[in-house]
RNA sequence: GUGGUCGUAGCUCAGCUGGUAGAGCUCCAGAUUGUGGUUCUGGCUGUCGUGGGUUCGAGCCCCAUCGAUCACCCCA
């Protein structure tokens, strides 16, 4: 018999990880809740013409399609089947796809809502999404995104105010980390000023690997990519750029004097970086990055990519603007601006680090030792108290060794353990122990409660 | 999609130039019939990923296949 298994990139998540990334999750809907998004939930699956074209050439193959139900070879000629044109038959025999992240459904939802929704609209959305990825360290297939947008407004306030999200989230998770920030329109400027504007996603993707393979490394994937050594020369003048945000930004300027659009960037990170200054952060910092690039091809202004500092993982978080996302399906002249926490990744992080708070061990905070049919009556009565008051509790549901019933409140992580037996009960009296500290003591339910309750 | 590495007990791994498998941890029981985590004692565990080949004989060599993992591309 085979072993069960389950697909390649995927994962079981049990109990005890459940409680950690139920944690994750309750800090970042909360910070998006304080700064007033809505929820938003979209189907898993869309159509597939929903989300081709929206992702890169790259994006596109690795989008999940989902089969046709019933006789899907209909549609599919004998000679396409023949021709093994991939492209064509997929067509034909795949029209839903599973959703590849939860920006563009959310473009597509206000689109199709547009006469319902208040503008600017705000929502977050707290989801998974798939990707035909090979998994590998920190990459999974199925993997949760936690996104806020908000569409309708041009206001850099928003960058600035999603800023303030990366920094609180990632502080209250202690997860200290380096936002960067980079701005699409500079990237255009710069593939102007070096003759290469209508190549400039491959110019991006190119210097996007500074940090990877090094300066040599980028001029020298810019070659193999033929690009003319003028360009090269212009593109090199990035990497001589030093000193904080304000003299590369300066530095910036000058170089890019010849571009209208690439001068509005420079103008547009000066103003986020002003206003995040003068507000300032809690334990992350904001960081001036020309050479992010970010692959999603549908930003246009402001990109971020935030990494955990003194962790090697890839980037925990994204982000950005996007000035016609929702044009492609028919709405115009609307801007949209988010980000993404990537939570498998920070729950990665989190782990590396061993920063998750006590308490995220287990959910129930109070097991009672079952002593036999008398007791556990008896305990199901104070139960019903304790669980009026808002404390999760539960008894072990039949009479066993003490030893083994301990075990299993130590096993789940349960921290306090209630024993009453004839002597207690008789009194009145709760002998409670601390699991942790191994003490324990004689209390009253009102005692109890009050002790939990803390 | 391309390339590398690895599959032996529930987990982490050892196993010499081929001679029919071992350690630690976990788990279970007892020491302790009202107390877990620490300590001590005892015990269970394997189609050596799968299929084929070479050989008197394969965990070890060869081929295939599946899976895991890391890197590239790309990305949370």
């Amino acid at each position: 018999m085979n072993q069960p298994s389950i697909p390649k990139g995927t994962r079981d998540f049990s109990p005890e990880i459940m409680v950690k990334r139920n944690y994750i999750f309750s800090v970042i809907r909360q910070s998006f809740e304080r700064f007033g998004y809505m929820p938003l939930e979209t189907p898993s699956m869309e159509n597939v013409e929903t989300l081709t074209g929206k992702y890169g050439d790259e994006g596109d193959k690795l989008i999940f399609r989902i089969l046709d139900s019933g006789d899907y070879l209909k549609e599919v000629s004998d000679e396409q089947l023949q021709s093994r044109n991939l492209s064509q038959i997929t067509k034909g025999i795949a029209e839903k796809a599973l959703r590849y992240d939860l920006t563009v459904p959310f473009a597509r939802f206000v689109v199709m809502h547009q006469n319902k929704i208040a503008f600017p609209f705000k929502r977050y959305q707290i989801q998974p999404v798939w990707r035909a990825d090979r998994p590998q360290k920190g990459r999974y297939r199925e993997f949760y995104q936690c996104d806020a947008d908000v569409v309708g407004s041009d206001s850099l306030l928003n960058e600035v105010e999603l800023v303030q999200i990366f920094d609180e989230v990632l502080t209250k998770l202690r997860v200290p980390s380096v936002i960067k920030i980079n701005n699409r329109k500079i990237l255009y400027g710069i593939a102007e000023v070096a003759g290469i504007a209508d190549r400039m996603m491959e110019m991006t993707i190119a210097i996007d690997k500074l940090d990877k393979i090094g300066e040599s490394g980028v001029i020298e994937e810019l070659r193999t990519r033929e690009f003319s050594d003028e360009s090269i020369n212009v593109i090199k003048g990035l990497f001589e750029m030093t000193g904080d945000y304000e003299s590369r930004l300066n530095a910036i300027a000058v170089m890019l004097r010849g571009s209208e659009t690439g001068l509005k960037g420079v103008e547009e990170l000066q103003s986020i970086f002003n206003d995040v200054n003068t507000l300032g952060l809690n334990d992350c910092e904001l960081e001036l990055d020309i050479t992010l690039a970010r692959g999603l091809n549908y930003y246009t202004g402001a990109i971020f990519e935030v990494k955990a500092k003194n962790v090697q993982m890839g980037s925990i978080c994204g982000g950005g603007r996007y000035d016609d996302l929702t044009g492609i399906f028919g709405l115009k002249g609307v801007s949209g601006v988010g980000i993404s926490f990537g939570a498998d990744r920070i729950f990665d992080v989190m782990t590396e680090l061993n920063v998750f708070p006590s308490g995220t061990d287990s959910t129930t905070r109070l097991l009672f030792v079952n002593f036999g049919k008398t007791e556990e009556l008896h305990c199901m009565k104070l139960l019903r108290e304790i669980r009026k008051a808002g404390i999760n509790a539960e008894i072990y549901p039949e009479q066993g060794k003490l030893k083994k019933q301990f075990k299993y409140a130590d096993d789940k992580g349960i921290p306090f353990v209630a024993t009453i037996g004839s002597e207690e009960m008789s009194k009145g009296i709760i002998a409670l122990k601390d699991m942790k500290s191994g003490e324990q003591k004689h209390v009253s339910l009102p005692d109890l409660i009050h002790l939990l309750k803390a």
